[in-house]
RNA sequence: GGGGCUGUGGGGUAGCUUGGUAUCCUACGGGCUUUGGGAGCCUGAGACUCCGAUUCAAAUUCGGACAGCCCCA
């Protein structure tokens, strides 16, 4: 296998079709196959996601993918803002369409010209809904499974609110879904606020979850963004008060794609292939076997212990290829796999089992009354995975006080004034482009390039 | 947005300069022997991205399309 430090974009690459997450080599550029055990992991990550969305009282919902043309129609820079990247569909059969319908490059203007018709009155707000669906962009750069795709994996959560207070408020309920999702996954975060030209288009102004990715680039794996009332009054989406005076909805939405697969692949994985936090792995523990004379009864032995622990609920599964063990172990190490159970002819005769952590080389042996401790070694996986994943981060996000300290290839925070100019320069030299405003950073200091009054903010080469 | 490189069995490749017979490794099917960190032998099947041009003849030369990769903005 490729070094990943040394070629992180060829490791990248051979990971991913040999761990069986996708197949690039469908014939459309930025189309790729979600294989088995890639479509299976992505699965248990949107389970994560619908989890602390249903429990935030968010409902989810299922849109058309087309979009006519006259709703795309509406004068507004959130249209404008995706018109080069859209899909059109202009004919039905042998028949030329009389309206143009759009694949959706997202769900806005899909879902607000529905929204009038369901928010009536105060009393349906919040409005609170979300749907995991695919989205199509015509992407004219180069592509890159899961960081860069023409077919996106997509959630996306709508919110609708009485007034900008409740919307903010939303924002923060926004960051603590995002902070669990985020822990679950092990990922580390940096909460950029967007600077005005880098803003989705139409929003009063995002927020992004920017993590460092081998590679010395940084991936955006999330957004939050605040609407205020500019899509409302662009949709016509009004309610009643209490006072019966019709008023604007305030908005606000959140996204997440499969870049979060991408971030775990990046940050997580090692020479020897895949590390998945439990949580995400379709198969927590392995069981190999080891052959033997009395093969029969290791197998017999082995199965009983997969059952036990199917029945504490974990996804387990026993390798009964005819593989040697050392190729299976190897082939469910590259696979990501957290825990792995080694049961031999030692091990049937002791009543033991040996334990081998992904992200540790020790072995241990414990007896099979003790099978509950699995818990915990999963845990110390997990706890593994973090606290690399924290290093990672902090190894990979330095601080600096002059220009010069930022002609690195890592991402860097600085002081800045906020202007296109002096980020315009910050890019010139060092290539890093503004990722924005570190989100509730109280500090404050001079602009690292012209001086003025700044905020610390965040600068990186992207994916 | 600009520039460069590359498309050969499932994967990785040799062959291309000098046009004619496609190499090796790996993975895969069958068989036997094996199995506590990527087993061995025998055997089988499997490829020149597509379209066009030049030519008696194109994997090889030329043009285009599509796809992949890298660098710069």
């Amino acid at each position: 296998m490729e070094n990943k430090k040394e070629n992180f974009s060829e490791w990248y690459n051979e990971i991913i079709e040999l761990a069986g997450l996708t197949d690039k080599r469908y014939e459309i550029k930025g189309m790729n196959i979600w294989m088995p055990y890639g479509l299976k992991i992505m699965h248990l990550i949107d389970d994560i996601i619908r989890k602390y969305s249903d429990e935030k009282k968010f409902q989810e919902v299922s849109f058309p993918v087309l979009i006519s043309r006259k709703q795309l129609e509406v004068e507004f820079e959130h249209v404008k803002g995706f018109e080069n990247e859209i899909y059109w569909v202009t004919k039905g059969g042998k028949d030329t369409l009389d309206v143009d319908l759009a694949l959706r490059p997202t769900s806005e203007s899909a879902m607000y010209t529905m929204f009038p018709l369901w928010i009536r009155s105060h009393t349906d707000l919040p409005f609170k809904i979300y749907q995991i669906v695919s989205v199509y962009r015509y992407e004219t750069k180069h592509t890159r499974a899961f960081i860069r795709v023409r077919e996106i994996h997509f959630y996306e959560a709508h919110t609708a609110h009485k007034d900008y207070n409740d919307a903010e408020k939303q924002m923060n309920e926004y960051l603590d879904i995002w902070k669990k999702i985020a822990s679950e996954l092990c990922l580390e975060y940096s909460l950029d606020v967007r600077p005005e030209w880098d803003k989705f288009p139409g929003a009063k102004y995002s927020i992004a979850f920017d993590t460092p990715m081998p590679g010395y680039r940084s991936l955006q794996v999330g957004t939050i963004h605040e609407y205020g009332e500019n899509f409302a009054r662009n949709y016509n989406i009004k309610y009643l008060d209490e006072n019966g005076d019709l008023k604007y909805v305030s908005q606000t939405t959140f996204g997440l794609s499969e870049r979060l697969l991408a971030a775990v692949i990046g940050i997580h994985g090692d020479d020897k292939g895949l590390i998945l936090p439990y949580r995400i792995a379709p198969v927590q523990i392995i069981i190999v076997p080891i052959p033997g004379e009395i093969y029969d009864k290791i197998l017999e032995y082995s199965r009983t212990i997969m059952d036990d622990l199917k029945n504490m609920g974990y996804r387990v599964d026993i390798d009964e290829r005819d593989y040697t063990p050392g190729y299976k172990y190897n082939d469910w190490e590259m696979k990501g796999v957290p825990l792995r159970i080694e049961i031999g002819s030692r091990e049937y005769n002791e009543n033991m089992i040996t334990l081998s952590l992904r992200t540790q080389k020790k072995k241990i042996k414990i007896s099979r009354q003790n099978l509950r401790d699995v818990e915990n070694y999963l845990k110390t996986v997990n706890d593994d995975i973090k606290s690399h994943s924290l290093k990672f981060f902090n190894d990979n996000i330095h601080m600096a006080k002059s220009i010069d300290d930022m002609k690195n290839e890592y991402m860097v925070r600085a002081y800045w004034c906020g202007s296109k100019e002096c980020s315009d320069k910050i890019e010139a030299l060092t290539e890093k482009a503004a990722l924005g405003n570190i989100y509730n950073d109280k500090t404050s200091g001079k602009c690292i390039v012209c001086g003025r009054d700044g905020k610390l903010s965040m600068f990186s080469r992207t994916y």
